[in-house]
DNA sequence: GTGAATCATGCACAATTACGCTAAAACGTG
DNA sequence: CACGTTTTAGCGTAATTGTGCATGATTCAC
């Protein structure tokens, strides 16, 4: 056998991760003819960009590890709670807004008072069942193919569904945030109608717990221009909140009355 | 059978949990060759994760602390897990298979195996979770208005959906049953989306427990003639069944001779 | 109560891993 | 071609992780 360039090397450890389920570092390493060491480069790399899941011993799909939804509710809950309680504030009775799925929107579906009327639209599942529970809230729920990883529809017919609307807010999720406040996304898909309800929306907020700045993902969804307002915990760093202050965002701290001055 | 990671054999357990209503600790430890101490490990940090709840000697689902659909869900539950594990029998593998909102129909979605590969469709979000959770499964989300009583979306937009879409099976929710197998519901939009999913299949399966044969709703759904297959429980008048069986209807009674979880 | 089963905790061992370092190869540039 | 820079791979070492076992403590069933 020939030798393997680096990225055919990846290309193949892909081609294995969705043929078995998963991969063992040292069954690779002898494969290819290769050190584990270079394996776990591999697979270090290819789990940054969202390609696979790290584990012990090898890696796993991105499906397989973490899908539910429920799982990526219960890390950080109290501190999505907190986020939640904050982006509450920006939502104004009556008005139509566009839930993007993810947990923390879940966890801001959640936290709804049962007073405040809203017209509710959203692709995810959870978090239509957890507006459901709001007495006052009308619920629209945007049907479409439903994305495992992102936990909502996407797609053509969802994105078709949103044509038809206008929203006053719409709260997007992001999978990561670059040095100049840039979101990304991990699914092309879910990018693409993450995309199209910014353009639906006349104001776009944007929650997101601090380890969001330490993640790059592959699909670009906006930059910090697009969207009017971020909600970040107390220790995001101050640094890149200027920066994306600068880009005529306004920035609200979680956790600190209700100030966005620094 | 080859040995699993960890996050493998975490998901494993969640599957029998979610399939058999609980799991005991020295079983999965002979199933996975592992020691009931690292069992008990994957456990305790499930529990911590809020998937489980921990019990002497395994653990549960989490359930008790959940939606409204969730606590009708638990009425009956045995029952209906009853109805459904014969209802799976009647998917055939690689259909297009509707589910009606409901929670004899949520309980269906939560006992497919996993190894079952469909397409679904659903109107309800409850049912899109669960079939999200399942990775043979492609689901497919009807939007619209979501209704609260239904628990899932109704309206134009829903039957619109519906409207581009030919079903295998068509799983129909019912609030009652009357004297000659009739169908009915309690809210004229759920009534007619079941109406026009029932148009769109080439097969129908109805799932009731007995109580439903004796409450009658205000709106028709189908009469006999309209669906194919009717799953009822084994206390079920036999006079109204054979009544309803002459309408050229299958039926078949759950739980004759599968006595299992206690 | 009493005995058996189940449990949490601490410890030990092996496998796996990250990190820093080095060397070789590939690349671009003048 | 010579040179510095970047990329890539392998190795040693220390740290981390998953697992099984021993030890009391706890719980359950009778």
């Amino acid at each position: 056998m020939t030798e393997l360039m680096l990225p055919e090397r990846q290309n193949r450890i892909r081609q294995r991760l969705a043929q078995d389920g998963r991969v063992l570092a040292a069954a690779l390493a002898l494969e290819f003819s290769v050190s584990e060491d270079t394996i776990r480069r591999d697979l270090r790399e290819m789990a940054a960009a969202g390609l696979c899941e790290r584990v012990y011993g090898g890696a796993l799909p991105v499906g397989l590890a973490n899908t539910s939804l429920r799982q990526r509710m219960s890390v950080a809950m109290e501190r999505k709670r907190a986020l939640a309680e904050v982006a509450i504030r920006q939502i104004v009775p009556r008005s139509v807004v566009f839930f993007d799925a993810g947990s923390t929107h879940l966890a801001i579906a959640e936290a709804l008072p049962d007073d405040l009327a809203l017209t509710a639209v959203t692709n995810a599942p959870a978090i239509a069942m957890a507006l459901a529970e709001k007495p006052a809230v009308d619920t629209i729920l945007i049907g479409g193919l439903v994305d495992r990883v992102a936990g909502g529809a996407v797609g053509a017919r969802a994105i078709e569904a949103l044509s038809g609307m206008r929203f006053d807010l719409c709260l997007i999720g992001t999978c990561g945030i670059d040095g100049e406040g840039g979101l990304s996304a991990f699914g092309y898909e879910d990018a693409a109608l993450k995309q199209f309800a910014i353009t639906r929306s006349s104001r776009v907020l944007v929650a997101a717990t601090t380890e969001k700045f330490s993640v790059s993902a592959p699909y670009a969804v906006a930059s910090a221009a697009q969207y009017h307002c971020l909600v970040v915990e107390e220790d995001a760093d101050p640094v890149r909140l200027q920066i994306i202050r600068k880009e005529g965002c306004e920035i609200i701290v979680a956790g600190r009355g209700a100030a966005s001055a620094a």
